[in-house]
DNA sequence: AATGAATGAGTGTTCATTCAT
DNA sequence: CATGAATGAACACTCATTCAT
């Protein structure tokens, strides 16, 4: 177990270097060299923990989607609140992470090799399905419109999450408050 | 004139072939072998009309820009009509226009170098500045809401837009008349 | 006539421009963009005057060597003179001239491309042959020392020549006249 | 130690390769995968070890002109013998390192660029440096002429020294003794 | 397990040369 | 004759990946 511990560890170091190394600059700007300065550990090290450069980044990435689906299906259970709470919470959640990463949702957009978009796409999906499910449950409670269809009120959920998270990241965000009365106007059921 | 033309055409020619080869590969991935490959001409032919390939990829950011700011514009200064339509028509031709460069939207939205990113952050701000132009001429005519500022207008309405050119570009894109609407809640002045 | 004096002028304009371009930079510095842009011609009229750009090098340097090798013999018999005192003339009209195409003795000593070198020491081979004659001359007459043959009297002539003109060339050179009583004092009999 | 001699050695390999393909060719001329051939080692290995093709080229010098600088400092002390000594062990020096190294010395006279200049004339100063003061104490002493500076001896010095090994290092060199007794008839106290 | 020296494929860019006008 | 647009070979340099220690 201590052995276990101390790779997941080092495992964790690598990743945290890796962050930091993305967060202001391109795919292909970072090194691994970098990176592996950055951990503190020989570049051969890292080869030890990921594959390739691309499997660090899509570790990067899963991590990274699967803290987000699981805090949105922990959000999505709490039914004893009334939907609009629920959603709040989620968008202060999302608003909050998205943030906290924006760095990577810009290399998120970044095209790149189909291996990497696949598990890259396996992943967005699972975020998907778990925001559509919370939608759809939102919609069956009748808190939400029905002249529209899930995909619809995704795109007004997320799509305004994403251009703060990648425009104002840097400067003067919109308040997560103000954020979710806005998207709240457009998809509450009249 | 022939000459002339003839070497606008020839720039037309690199430049459509280059948005094709960025269509689905990051800026990174795409080598300007590739691009006067794809252009029919010789790798060096490609720097009589461009100084670099960085000089290239702004060539195509700029015209997009040129042509969506030309656009708002033009539709800002049509007062004659009621405010919600002229933001229907502006939604319904940012709609087309994001979505006939999707692949370019992803582009844009990639990380990218220091000095590439300076370029395109002026004609970025050209655009922002219209749309904040026509978000508050329809504040100040009291068509939309008063409880937020511009900037947060324009993340709701600029959110949505990318998220449908980016997310839903290859499938089935949400109708840009749902689009229209469902912005409109949301920063509509009730 | 009128046209082979045209061409003559047009060909002396293009070296006379090259010669320009050399002045401060190495033979692969400079380019033919900038010899015909200095010519004021196009670029593919350099083609029509010289078969390539060593071509355009070597012609420039047998212009060069042509001149000395024309003032060295033109001096070597004015045999009227005392010996010393044709002496001092050629290695005032060598100082000059060495001085005046100090870029020049620079872009010699640069290694080139074998068919390249081979003119080079066509010419290079006259000078020093006439070069040898008049030393040679000299040691009949009696004028320089007998105790060492006639390359190792071009040495002690032409070494401090070069030397100034490479090193002193824009600075202080030694003025002409200590260059020849220095020469002078190394060479004549005793 | 074991590492430490070994990357040492293998700089001295990829140095002992850099001058074989200098040896007669130009700058320009010599690319980094002939050195890199001739070495017996990977292309990307030469920037272990050395900045740029520049730098190789400049650690060239550096390391030449160090070895004839402190021969000079050396033989200059040596006061106990007669400047006369002095003067032609130290010509004896150098001819020998400069035949030793014509085909270096040949690249240091041709053209380069601004940077790679830069760097060389650093150390071709401390080579003057040492000269002058060499030179400067024969005056003192009163064994060398007062009638001229001491850059004027010293091309008479340096100057046929170049020559030698330039112009005669393939065939057949002017023997040092003469060279020696030659330069001394120039610059000798009468 | 950990390292970092070694590698070489791959890229943007330049420029001598050609040739259609 | 004159031009300059077009070409593509060539090169310095980078960096993900490997492997001997």
């Amino acid at each position: 177990m201590n052995l276990e511990k101390k790779k997941a560890l080092k495992r964790q170091t690598i990743l945290k270097a890796a962050t930091a190394c993305f967060e202001n600059r391109s795919y292909d700007e970072v090194t691994l060299d970098e990176v592996a300065t950055e951990a503190g550990v020989g570049k051969g090290t890292v080869y030890l923990y990921f594959r390739s450069k691309e499997d660090l980044f899509l570790q990067l990435a899963v991590e990274g989607v699967d803290e987000m689906v699981a805090q949105v299906k922990e959000l999505t259970q709490m039914t004893a609140l009334p939907f609009v709470e629920r959603f709040e919470r989620i968008i202060l959640a999302l608003a909050g992470f998205f943030m906290r990463r924006h760095g990577f949702i810009r290399l998120m957009n970044q095209a790149m090799s189909e291996q990497l978009n696949e598990g890259f796409c396996r992943h967005r999906e699972q975020m998907r399905n778990a925001m559509m499910t919370f939608i759809g449950q939102g919609v069956k409670e009748g808190a939400l419109r029905r002249d529209c269809d899930v995909a619809e009120l995704e795109m007004m959920l997320i799509g305004p999450l994403v251009f703060r998270a990648r425009n104002q990241g840097h400067s003067h965000p919109v308040s997560p408050e103000v954020l979710s009365r806005l998207i709240w106007s457009a998809i509450k059921h009249d």
